[in-house]
DNA sequence: GCCGAGGTTTTTTTT
DNA sequence: AAACCTCGGC
């Protein structure tokens, strides 16, 4: 898991000159398991190549035989290939179908995450860019702690600016590659009063004392690394040989800038992906990297993969159908040799309760009909919905589980004990320290933690350092300075361990000895037998890796969700997490204005956001293989309120003839079908509504998408803007320690022990005859001349 | 250090 | 409506 293309025997580790053996052969028979364009998209093997792979026309079999034809036809080593993609899932999914066809020379190949191989190349150059080879990933969590430390140092009002919008902006320029030193005035303008370029490129600085980097930065630094290292880019430059892309549609800015450099030594670039199912713009993603790849890499081929082996003919017809409506895109029509199959059908209900009763009618009716739950799903816009169909399903005793929602490294418990090992294997961990120093408790408290910070901000020095420096001197309290004294003993025990125990013994004891175990032991409420669990599930998964260093990178990056189905069940999840699976039977419930396309996306984003709406929608229709059912509902509670809804526009983008309306009660939906939908406020304007109050109704219909919720509205113009103190360049970094301002003989003040004279000195530790505390050991930061 | 009141927020999510 | 966060009081 951990490098093993650069610790293979095999690997030259040099340019990749020795010229691999060339054949010609097709041993496995794998060309002739290929349509005449896949085959196409596998044999064109040399120069920049676009496979448009549309859904379920096999655009996995075509990247892994190509890359195991480029092996095999002797064009490249393993490790002359870097193949990457965007989740853990899709790297293991592949690396096992290229193993299958080409055996373990699979293990070589460049396989992974743009963030897994990004972090594989920044570890061996970290020097380069002011990192340590042990830099810590950091995890959300703990990045927008930092960024709230550093907000709070610039006295950002975190009401108008609160840390998770800030990180938000901040990713965003890096997903667009732009370091601190690129962020122009135009660009920061506005935000903060132009104050966030300086809060990035202090937050920057900030990692780097932690050693440690984001997610983003991965990609950053390897471009920075890049830009400033011509001999080390060429070295990659000449490795990969050929680069494949999977997913092409979801790359950012910073992975095509970082793509474009390693490919253009070869210019053996394949990106595979599909225009039509981009939907990840929020969060970085530019549609615009696969819209203009050919002008992107001169010379490019470009493939179509239009056959379907997915979907009946009446299901690709109505998601093209739908999809037509969008502009810019490079177009494609699916085609399908298998059965028009079933009509899809639209039901109007009365509210979401409605909705979920009767979806879930419809579960269990195909229950009845032979579908098996495994075989369905209910995709869903946003992940709230998915709640009624729960209460539902429970009701019902309908086995189901939610896709996506709580990782397992996102437990508290599990980042708690991450956090012991980050610090073990890198003490200037500061926000690992700061989470367990005192976790469990153990008498290390605010003002004990104050010092600490104090003195490492002032000598600008990582938590641990400044602890230990503190233990040297009086100026914790004895029983506090004994908590700290055991627990940086423990610690260095702990390390000391690690170089001749197992790691995974050293979990154990760590887990033990700090007293974490014992603290969920002790802990009486529901949840703590579960943790415990958990904690013993993690230390026994330390056991797979070689070193404490593998798994802390496996946590941060490939960790996945452990789903231990037990037996079949209906999957519940968002429409964006169902990207890339299928099912025979597809539900696709909540298609309203406002909630599907997404109210905030419109406001946001504008055509651009109503256009991955719709794309969105593409990508729900198009995972069901058989049976797709749509619903919506007329009145909808959403965050309490009763809002009468529209029907989604989208329903009336649909082609018609493949479409069957179905209205229960007959009050909704009659024969409106093809238009209707989208125009027609009369829906759910129903007198009798005894159920969902009709307050909203009339602001609804008078403009559904304009008509938002006091919510949305602005706060005044006049903002109440806390007037922000102006603080140069070094924020609060404070200027470093003159050499020293004290002598032998001063006469010194301290916070807490008062006046005294300096009787001894030792570095910037004085030792001080205090008039009313006797003789203490004091670090020089703490007093003040008198 | 813990609990409760009160106020706020509420898309999508990987790494 | 509900969950989440923060702050203040014990």
């Amino acid at each position: 898991m951990t490098d093993p293309a650069f610790l293979a025997p095999t690997d030259p580790g040099d340019l990749g000159a020795d010229a691999p053996p060339v054949r010609h052969a097709d041993p496995n028979g794998y060309l002739g398991k290929l349509n005449p364009s896949q085959r196409e998209a596998v044999e064109a093997m040399d120069g920049p190549l676009l496979v448009l792979a549309g859904a379920g026309t096999g655009k996995t079999r075509v990247l892994t035989t190509r890359l195991a034809h480029l092996l095999a036809m002797g064009k490249a080593r393993p490790w002359n290939v870097l193949c990457v993609t965007f989740t853990n899932k899709a790297a293991r999914e592949m690396k096992e179908r290229v193993a299958a066809i080409v055996g373990p020379a699979a293990e070589q190949v460049w396989l992974g995450t743009f963030h897994a191989i990004a972090a594989r190349i920044l570890r061996r150059h970290a020097e380069l860019i002011g990192l340590k080879p042990n830099f810590t990933i950091l995890d959300t969590d703990d990045q927008q702690r930092l960024l709230k430390q550093v907000l709070q140092a610039e006295e950002i009002d975190d009401k108008r600016w609160p840390a998770r919008m800030v990180m938000g902006v901040i990713q965003r320029w890096k997903d667009r590659g732009l370091t601190p030193d690129k962020i122009t005035t135009a660009e920061a303008g506005d935000l903060a009063g132009g104050k966030l370029q300086s809060v990035y490129r202090l937050y920057q600085e900030r990692l780097t004392t932690l050693n440690a980097c984001d997610f983003g930065d991965l990609l950053l630094h390897n471009l920075t690394l890049f830009q400033t290292r011509a001999d080390i880019l060429q070295q990659y430059q000449e490795r990969f040989r050929y680069v494949l892309v999977d997913e092409y549609q979801d790359t950012n800015v910073s992975q095509y800038l970082w793509l474009r450099l390693l490919a253009q030594s070869h210019k053996n670039i394949c990106c595979v992906g599909d225009d039509d199912q981009s939907i990840y713009g929020w969060r970085g993603a530019e549609i615009g990297n696969i819209l203009k790849f050919d002008t992107d890499f001169p010379g490019a081929r470009t493939v179509r993969l239009e056959q379907n082996y997915r979907s009946t003919s009446r299901i690709l017809d109505t998601a093209g159908g739908l999809i037509a409506h969008n502009e810019g895109r490079l177009g494609k029509t699916l085609w399908t040799e298998g059965d028009a199959g079933e009509k899809l059908t639209v039901r109007g209900v009365w509210d979401g309760e409605e909705e979920a009763r009767v979806l879930c009618d419809q579960v269990e009716a195909y229950q009845r009909r032979g579908i098996a739950l495994d075989e369905m799903a209910v995709l869903v816009r946003a992940g709230f919905q998915t709640r009624e169909f729960e209460e539902r399903l429970i009701t019902l005793g309908v086995p189901y589980r939610v896709v996506g929602g709580a990782r397992f490294y996102e437990r508290m418990e599990i980042r708690d004990a991450v956090a012991y090992l980050r610090l073990i294997n890198q003490p200037d961990d500061d926000l690992a320290f700061e989470r367990i120093i005192n976790k469990p408790a153990r008498g290390i408290g605010k003002t004990t933690l104050q010092e600490v910070h104090h003195l490492a901000r002032n000598a600008q020095i990582p938590l641990s350092t400044a602890a230990a420096r503190l233990l040297e001197t009086d100026e914790l309290k004895p029983a506090a300075k004994r908590s700290l004294g055991a627990i940086m003993e423990a610690f260095d025990r702990w390390r000391l361990a690690l170089t001749t125990e197992y790691h995974a013994d050293v979990c154990r004891m760590v887990l033990d000895e700090s007293g974490y175990t014992g603290m969920l032991q002790k802990d009486k409420s529901p949840e703590a037998p579960g943790r415990l669990e958990n904690l013993k599930e993690l230390s026994s998964a330390i056991e797979e890796f070689e070193n404490l260093g593998g798994f802390l990178e496996h946590i941060s990056l490939v960790m996945d969700n452990t789903d231990n189905a037990a037996g079949p069940q209906i999957s519940l999840m968002t429409l964006h997490a169902a990207k890339g699976l299928e099912f025979d039977l597809v539900f696709l419930p909540g298609w309203e204005e406002g909630l599907f396309p997404n109210q905030r996306a419109l406001d946001e984003n504008g055509a651009a956001g109503l256009e991955e709406e719709r794309r969105l929608a593409y990508v729900g229709l198009t995972r069901a293989r058989k049976l797709v059912e749509i619903f919506f509902a007329a009145n909808r509670r959403i965050h309490g309120l009763w809002q009468s809804s529209i029907p989604s526009r989208f329903l009336s983008e649909l082609p018609s003839e493949h479409i069957e309306t179905i209205s229960d009660s007959g009050l909704y939906g009659s024969g409106v079908h093809g238009g209707a939908y989208g125009r027609n406020p009369g829906f759910g304007g129903g007198e009798t509504m005894d159920r969902a109050p009709k307050f909203e109704s009339a602001e609804r219909m008078a403009g559904p998408i304009e008509g938002r919720g006091p919510g949305y509205m602005r706060r005044g113009g006049g903002a109440v803007r806390t007037r922000a103190p102006v603080i140069d360049g070094e924020g609060y970094t404070v200027k470093r320690d003159a050499p020293s301002k004290f002598a032998v003989g001063d006469r010194v003040f301290h916070q807490k022990f008062g006046t005294g004279t300096v009787t001894s000195k030792d570095g910037d530790k004085l030792e001080i005859d205090f008039d009313h505390a006797g003789t203490k050991r004091v670090i020089e930061q703490f007093v003040t001349e008198t």
